[in-house]
RNA sequence: GCUCCCAUCGUCUAGAGGCCCAGGACAUAGCCCUCUCAAGGCUGUAACACCGGUUCGAAUCCGGUUGGGAGCGCCA
């Protein structure tokens, strides 16, 4: 039988890292399997659900390439099919009305805690066939009252319930929309869903679905539940911990397969192996080597990661993402050689197209911003004549190429017994406006010879 | 409170009874390289939560303790 995985996010807040993990879990099982990938959305909760949470969700899984087969399905379209099945549960007894008011309930749910039992609804209308007049009755299924229910995860192994822990939960609500655990049941058994890849915090409603599903006559899934992902301090991931949303990722310079790679090690691996292309991902990924400890996000690494994939990526697939980065800094650049070029120069010495961009600026205007502590230091007074002369020697050059920049420049250095550095500082903080950057011989290559030499030009002292 | 889950360096992990006085990676410290900053190379610091048991032998198996987490909604 070929396999088939979905991701079912409700769209009720942002897509987040913990949410994009178990996105790609199953998305590369089912890759890896040559199966299907569903992507369904779970909006029943209208008052929750927001039309911007689901393009937030739809462009985030396009941006880091999860692309679905089959959807997007939206629960909220598949009305009339669970109104079917909840008519079908009802009329062969898997499921009955119950007319007790939340009053009632959160009565009935106080004592309990008093009593410092475990909340439960008492099956009180299970049996009933009456109604109440005035009151619009909940659908509940009819859990079995005894026995147990084994649920044989794939990551944490087999796990048993009581199915007296379990009680009748309500698959409709008064005013006749089906709620979550039976909406899940009933999509995963009509979608042909061979593996259920969730959070853990799922698992224990795994029995009540297992056991809907028995009632349905249809065979449960493969289930597998994967653990949470924590904020780096070891807590819940909120808000406080800085980017939440995987856009937010795009927005801060992040490649989308160095954020797949990331995730993919968090709760799995591979060997000694850390960095991964997408292929090798596929590969290599089973659902089955997934660890059963939550672990904690932890930012360093994803940026050492961002920096691993820019460096062994071919330039050229980097230039759309370092021009949507200087777009957002409001530069513009046309040229895809120079941007390659650029690329070469500094993707060893940024952690993300953010930063790269950012330690680019100098290149794309000429309204340099000056340090002042850097002109303090390499262009005072006695670093004028110096200068002169690099200008001299640089504007002598029949090609404008790194090579011959370089020559000119060592040779300047070697002639006066200096270091290169001597020579080199001044022209740095003449042409960047700071003491950092790329090997002189390639910034000056790559920022052209009319800029550099207008640029030294400036920053002589008189 | 009840039920379920989890537990190796600061962090992510390797480890499925002897190969482990515990390996790799990020971070961190030092050194090397060097025109700056990086990148890279080398070296170092650093962990089996605790207590019992099984065994000739346990990070690995079993039990308990402690600590964390999840669920217990007319939320998903």
């Amino acid at each position: 039988m070929s396999v088939v995985t979905r991701f079912a996010p409700s769209p009720t807040g942002l897509l987040h890292v913990g949410g994009v993990r178990t996105a790609l879990y199953s998305w590369l099982y089912a890759r890896r399997m040559a199966g299907k990938f569903i992507l369904r959305v779970e909006d029943t909760d209208r008052e929750r659900s927001t039309d911007e949470a689901v393009r937030i969700i739809l462009e985030g899984m396009k941006w880091l390439g999860l692309d679905h087969d089959l959807g997007p399905y939206y629960q909220t379209q598949r009305f009339d099919r669970y109104r079917e099945v909840i008519a079908r549960m009802l009329a062969d007894g898997t499921a009955y009305r119950c007319y007790c008011t939340k009053e009632e309930l959160d009565k009935i749910r106080e004592e309990q805690t008093a009593r410092k039992e475990k909340p439960r609804y008492p099956g009180l209308w299970r049996d009933r066939t009456d109604a109440r007049p005035g009151v619009q009755p909940v659908i509940r299924f009819k859990n079995p009252l005894d026995g147990a229910v084994v649920v044989e995860d794939l990551v944490h192994g087999s796990v048993t319930f009581q199915n007296t822990e379990l009680d009748d939960l309500i698959i409709a609500r008064s005013d006749g929309t089906p709620t979550y655990n039976f909406c899940v049941v009933v999509d995963d058994m009509d979608m042909g869903v061979t593996h259920v890849i969730r959070g853990d915090d799922h698992l224990n409603n795994t029995p009540r679905q297992m056991n809907m599903l028995l009632a349905l006559g249809s065979t449960p899934p493969a289930y597998a539940h994967v653990p949470m992902i924590l904020g780096p301090d070891g807590a819940k991931l909120s808000k406080r911990h800085g980017a939440v949303s995987v856009l937010e990722y795009k927005d801060e310079g992040f490649l989308p397969d160095a954020l797949l790679n990331y995730l993919v090690r968090l709760g799995w691996s591979h060997g000694d192996q850390e960095v991964f292309t997408r292929e090798e991902m596929i590969a290599a990924f089973d659902i089955h080597d997934v660890n059963k400890a939550a672990s904690a996000f932890n930012n360093e690494k994803l940026l050492w990661l961002n920096q691993q994939h820019m460096v062994r990526a071919a330039p050229s697939a980097l230039v759309p993402h370092l021009r949507y980065q200087l777009d957002r800094l409001g530069l513009k650049c046309d040229d895809d050689a120079m941007l390659e070029g650029l690329i070469l120069a500094q993707r060893e010495r940024a952690k993300t197209l953010k930063e790269m961009a950012l330690n680019s600026r100098f290149f794309f205007t000429d309204a340099i911003e000056m340090d002042p502590k850097a002109a303090a230091k390499h262009l005072g007074a006695d670093a004028a004549e110096g200068l002169r002369e690099v200008h001299k020697r640089l504007s002598a050059l029949g090609e404008w190429t790194a090579p011959l920049i370089h020559d000119a420049l060592n040779g300047l250095a070697t002639e006066r017994g200096v270091g290169l550095g001597k020579i080199v500082q001044p022209v740095r903080v003449a042409i960047s406006g700071g003491t950092v950057s790329p090997p002189i011989d390639a910034t000056l290559a790559l920022l052209g010879r009319e800029r550099t030499l207008k640029r030294i030009e400036a920053a002589i002292p008189s």
